[in-house]
DNA sequence: TAGAGGTATATTGTAGACAATATTGTTGAA
DNA sequence: TTCAACAATATTGTCTACAATATACCTCTA
């Protein structure tokens, strides 16, 4: 699933990379979102520098629209900038999962309230479905680990869209659920309880489908609270420092 | 209360404009901070245009930091970049109004809610001076306004701040919050609710000190939601295109 | 006059070189 | 051996110039 292909020491790394992904933009889009998905995918690990004469010697793009790339990552939160020193990848602790977890469910029981409100009788469909696909995937083991991996995600990016709420998606989608991605790879990422998510995900496609944003908002809710308590009991029992856990539901 | 300094072709005014306010950083941090005071003041008229070679000329600087400082910008949602064309101050429409003001419900609602949790007697009496601040100023006319512009917007930012979450109070103060001061420039801004709206602080104060999450959170959803309400009714009246009119309480 | 096409201009995107700062390594003395 | 001061190196910050693209204007035709 890497969206990075493996040049080695092409001449045109960079232009050989994208024009799959994305023909048009500006090249510092483009190093943008191939830095964010090294960052996710952990092939730059986290608390490592950022160098741009390297990274712009591997991309074959000059140290312009490389800084433009950096700076878009550190609104992101994905890097942090320190004047005249450089950027280094994130580093996740306990305080800052914790500060995460409480804005998503904050957002996400918003997201989904407001998705019970709006949300048409085709989009239920595609909810249904969505659940369904995961319901068959988890019968194989693959399917299972695909479920874990990223299927959870997907049903949390569907409820966001289907909020209506722009800002809101991008907020959630383009800068936190990255942050996620991230502390996934990070993490041993036992499977921490497939069975209980899906049981609650149904539950919330079935307060959306009788439109009820109340109930819909307090189930996603709790449903965030549970990942959160999850991930703060992996913490209790790992205690490798720069390193911890993260149950994503 | 304008930060920028007039200069009328001077050789460094770019030095001279932030030598007072920030000594260290880069120029693209410098920058960053001239252009967001200067949108979110309204020098830089929503929907303009911004000219690269023209800016880099009045601050004296060239377009390397320029472009990482509008990138920056970028990610505050402040102006929106589109490539081969350039950047834009963001102009505001009702649509993004609403969606604003639902995230702002939630985040500060789960901010006043954690600072009920947290707060000690001293933060507590840090918000009792600050409303007490407030008593005494809004009894005159220029207090009254003041508190009309920026003293509820102090409030909220004490309040996120005893929230502990420091994520949080990035996402409120130094994103949201700036926004809404830009929205408040465009509008006419006729005075709402200032009798209300103090009442309300009060409450709100009046949970954190008794300690109770629960309601401290219900009450400033409330207290956000009254004033989106308010926002849209003044949006039913004027309706200048592209211009609105937000109630900030 | 209205519109299409093409040229001229302006602006953005990018590259490369230089200056300023931080980091690293080395030398010397206590 | 350890620490401090200094030199060497590397990296970041910035500037200037050039290429690519978009915009504006102008001409020509119907």
């Amino acid at each position: 699933m890497s969206i990075i292909v493996d040049n080695s020491e092409a001449p045109e790394p960079l232009a050989a990379a994208l024009s799959p992904v994305t023909a048009n933009g500006t090249r510092a889009d483009s190093v943008f979102d191939l830095l964010r998905a090294s960052i996710v995918q952990g092939d730059l690990a986290p608390g490592s520098k950022i160098n741009e004469p390297q990274l712009s010697k591997l991309y074959g793009i000059s140290r312009g629209p490389l800084r433009e790339a950096i700076r878009r990552l550190e609104g992101c939160k994905l890097v942090e900038i320190k004047a005249n020193v450089g950027a280094r990848v994130v580093e996740l602790d306990i305080q800052k999962a914790i500060e995460i977890y409480e804005i998503r469910e904050a957002l996400e029981g918003l997201a989904c309230g407001l998705a019970a409100e709006r949300a048409t009788a085709s989009d239920c469909d595609q909810l249904r479905a969505l659940l369904a696909r995961h319901e068959a995937q988890i019968e194989s083991e693959d399917g299972k680990r695909y479920y874990q991996k990223e299927g959870d995600l997907d049903f949390h990016y569907l409820i966001v869209s289907l909020s209506g709420n722009t800002r809101l998606f991008n907020l959630l989608c383009d800068e936190l659920y990255h942050l996620l991605r991230l502390y996934r790879v990070q993490t041993s990422s036992q499977p921490s309880r497939p069975a209980q998510a899906f049981k609650e995900h149904h539950r919330i496609v079935d307060a959306i489908e009788e439109r009820d944003p109340v109930l819909a908002e307090l189930l996603m809710r709790r449903h965030i609270a549970s990942a959160k308590a999850t991930l703060l009991a992996q913490l209790e029992s790992d205690s490798e420092p720069g390193l911890i856990a993260v149950a994503i539901r």
